[in-house]
DNA sequence: GGGGTTATATAGCGGGCGGTATAGAACATG
DNA sequence: CATGTTCTATACCGCCCGCTATATAACCCC
């Protein structure tokens, strides 16, 4: 009971990770979303609690997706298999044509002031990922197609450096077809059933 | 002649630059700045003009040092030189224990809004040190150590990929032993003198 | 139709932002 | 010591920020 919304709630999210996504977390304003939205700041406060609030609600549901992603390649049976398609895959997503070309994520935290929160928080979600991937790496050790001595979890943070990689390019203009080649040549790094050889880290270092 | 400075203009860009690295370019109020310099507003805008000038200006020297980093392993004699030399260099770079950790520029150009000319800016310049690295490898088909059919840019820009995803992980907490082994693993990707085999974008793509 | 509840709109809060008008202090030179 | 120039300090500007006090409108239930 009581009196109806008058906006819905899903648009008006999708409306500001749209801008979240093109601006920013500080370079979006709370006049910008309410405005883009097009209700007034009370509604807004009543619906969302605060701008805070909603930006973290966008950034779970992000994760969210992300994970899904992640998943989905983790059960892939070849460790290269499983770079392939989490980087394929989180290249289209941040070069998704319905939204701004990076990774919101990504453009939430870095600008973030270093003892923020918010920017501890998103660092821990990435850790998360990492770790399910070093997991996963660790696990192909021996049998599956990683040589026995490999660095698990520098592989994992490898896979992960170049998709943050790839956001930054996303942002400066690249293409998915660019993203495409990149991933491609990274590939080899990953070792398939038919090549056990490299993924050891170098004597020299 | 005049009234002399009381502040010395170096100790106070260095000063200033420890904010912005630290806090972004829209975390770092003007107060922070006059605070820490230890002057006042006029002083400030007498010596550098506005936030943005001095803002640029220290960009502008960050660059160079990076494009030292850059030129330097340019001269390397092979390809996988190069790249250890410029990963390593910019490593470095990013966890210098001067600084916050992180890259200068990464937490200045992400969070910035979608036209924004700083952002603008900014990846333009990355584009120059990418177009060098190309030029660079490009030269090395053939001959010195890349096959006759290598994809020129799209190393180039995975050399920068990496490059920028240890950006992210220095950010998070990321010690500079971590990005070292995570820069080993990633360097067979470039082929050196005695085997001349990947780097050649697989059929699949 | 009242009463309770939920969403909306108007109008404006305190505060911090980047930046500045004005005046005074410290120097070199006549 | 007067003067022109360069730098500094006090005090403050207008603006926009995130947010809210207050009042009203729309719904369900009795």
């Amino acid at each position: 009971m009581g009196r109806p919304r008058e906006f819905e709630i899903d648009d008006a999210i999708e409306t500001a990770t749209g801008l979240f996504w093109r601006n920013g977390y500080e370079g979006t304003s709370l006049s910008d979303l309410t405005q883009a939205i097009g209700i007034t700041p009370p509604s807004f406060y009543f619906a969302f609690g605060s701008k805070e609030a909603l930006f973290r609600k966008i950034i779970e549901r992000y994760f969210t997706e992300q994970s899904k992603i992640a998943e989905a390649a983790l059960r892939k049976p070849t460790p290269r298999a499983v770079a392939k398609h989490f980087l394929n895959g989180y290249a289209d997503m941040i070069t998704d044509p319905h939204h701004a070309p990076g990774c919101l994520a990504m453009n939430s935290s870095l600008p973030c002031a270093s003892g923020d929160p918010l920017r501890e928080w998103l660092a821990d979600l990435r850790e998360q990922t990492r770790k399910r991937f070093r997991d996963r790496f660790a696990e192909a050790r021996g049998g599956e197609g990683l040589p026995a001595g490999t660095d698990a979890d520098s592989l994992a943070r490898l896979l992960l450096v170049i998709a943050w990689g790839l956001a930054v390019e996303a942002q400066s203009g690249a293409s998915r077809k660019d993203l495409r080649r990149t991933i491609a040549l990274a590939l080899p790094t990953w070792p398939d059933a038919n090549q056990v050889a490299p993924a050891l880290a170098p004597k020299e270092f």
